[in-house]
DNA sequence: GTCGTGACCATCC
DNA sequence: AGGATGGCCACGA
């Protein structure tokens, strides 16, 4: 059992745990996970995301600004913008609106 | 074992 | 007010 783990298996239940049409950004997992400063480790954590056994949300995980960063990252290039405007958020030019709205706090 | 990079955020100048 | 850099930790080669 490894602290790293700890760290990434975090993001990743978090990650599960966000509800539906509920979005939430790297720096507020990482402030719950005590580390603030380390939000690259949560876009780390994505990226190893599809290395994990289970599913991960990452489309629902956006950057403090509600912008859809990571979106380069998946398979198409505008399947997370999908899968977000499929769960009632309204993105415009990969960046969400009503950011705050839908924004979901991991300590609650 | 060391260097570089990475889906970021905050602070300093 | 805006730009630039540091920091954080882990993984890849």
């Amino acid at each position: 059992m490894k602290d790293t783990d700890n760290f990434f298996d975090k993001v990743y239940e978090i990650a599960r745990l966000i509800p539906f049409g509920r979005v939430t950004s790297y720096g507020a997992i990482a402030s719950y996970l005590g580390a603030a400063k380390s939000a690259r480790m949560v876009g780390w954590a994505m990226n190893n995301s599809h290395h994990q056994p289970t599913s991960v949300p990452a489309h629902r995980v956006v950057n403090r600004k509600g912008l859809l960063t990571g979106k380069h990252h998946f398979e198409g290039t505008n399947l997370m913008q999908q899968l977000l405007e499929s769960e009632g958020i309204v993105v415009v030019e990969n960046q969400i609106q009503d950011f705050e709205r839908v924004f979901w706090n991991p300590i609650e």
